[in-house]
DNA sequence: TGTACATCAGTGAACGCGCGTTCACTGATGTAC
DNA sequence: TGTACATCAGTGAACGCGCGTTCACTGATGTAC
């Protein structure tokens, strides 16, 4: 059977596993300039008029990739969070996870976070990044010792904790972002690295300490 | 000469300032999606190659309405902390000031933090955003009681100041992004407001209390 | 077990589109003398 | 003050390009009987 999958050249057996990886590659090759309809139905080796029975149009394809653009996150966050010595480590683990994923998938990083180009109603999208949300939301929240969530769904309270999730995700979000886009270029790589460490202890320290109304 | 030059329909007399205003407005109107040098030099009135004479390129432009968004967005910021009442309300003004321009111009800012578009060795890009800069920078030395700068040069060493810098900015910077980019939409107006002012507060705290090594 | 038929998934040619760029040009301006 | 001439700034037609989309098609698969 396999070898009778391998002889088919006509119907592929799964292209849209095959056209989403070969949106990576042109991605990573070309930048998003080059992230076109076609040219990752040639890196597929297939015709270009072959992604419309996979995907509506460049939107969908788009919105599918940075999907798997926040699974990815999501997996690398919850590796590199596991492998934490202690729990302050955790803070500055995440920084870690969420900068290096920035540095190894720009484009990707780029596009998750551009929400004029993607479909918002898109449920698999929205879902990912929520998975990507509960990882981080529960870094938090083991830093104040409370009770870790598995999803999001209404029944969440975030009002007390809505203000370090503020502390902590913007935080990194901004410091990859900056790092990413070269807006942190005045500085050394060495006082780059400080500014992950030990603004991680000190956020780390912050989100321990009592928390005000 | 006024009216000779209302009169003269050939030589335009300030094209490239009218290029630039054309190109804010086709942002505005169209977002960067239909931002061309063609969609711009039509809404400027001028024929497509006319562009040509005041910007190198595509990027060339870019790399000036870029310029333009860190001026727009340094006038901002200084306006809105000069009316701070006091030092600690001085963050929250600044953090106001960056999302309410993140959210008045959203393509602007998107360009303005895209590396790979601009052109990265561009004097008046470089020079508009150190200002930028230095009014951040500004806003933390105030927050730790220290000289302020009036411009960025080799002399200054970040080493004591970065990871403030680095609270500060990558907060404001991280907050805003997530806003424009739709990534907060879990949380009410209300509960996104209350992170805004609860974080600068406390955060205004941290960069008040002593400075550990 | 075989056959007929519907459906699915991919092909490849053709389409119109707007883009950036090039080019010869021309009208306006500035300068030398 | 006038004239000749170089330069500047914009025109408009033409170019080739790659794009997304459409279309009639065809090969492969699945299902009913």
């Amino acid at each position: 059977m396999s070898e009778k999958r391998k002889d088919n050249r006509y119907h592929h057996g799964d292209l849209r596993a095959a056209l989403l990886a070969a949106g990576d590659a042109v991605l990573a090759a070309e930048g998003f300039r080059g992230f076109t309809l076609r040219a990752c139905a040639r890196h597929a080796g297939v015709s270009h008029a072959a992604p419309k029975h996979h995907f509506e149009d460049a939107t969908g394809f788009l919105t599918a990739i940075a999907a798997g653009g926040f699974d990815r996150l999501t997996a690398r966050l919850q590796i590199t969070i596991g492998q934490a010595a202690d729990l302050p480590g955790e803070f500055e683990a995440t920084s870690r996870a969420y900068l290096g994923f920035a540095e190894d998938y720009p484009e990707h990083f780029r596009i998750m976070f551009r929400s004029d180009l993607l479909n918002p109603d898109d449920e698999s999208l929205r879902l990912a990044a929520s998975r990507t949300f509960v990882v981080l939301t529960n870094v938090i929240l083991r830093q104040r010792g409370e009770a870790e969530i598995t999803e999001l769904d209404n029944t969440l309270q975030f009002a007390g904790v809505i203000k370090d999730i503020g502390i902590g995700w913007c935080h990194i979000h901004g410091l990859a972002h900056l790092v990413l886009e070269q807006q942190l270029a005045m500085f050394s790589e060495e006082e780059r690295d400080a500014l992950i460490v030990s603004a991680a202890e000190r956020l780390s320290g912050l989100l321990q300490a009592r928390n005000d109304s």
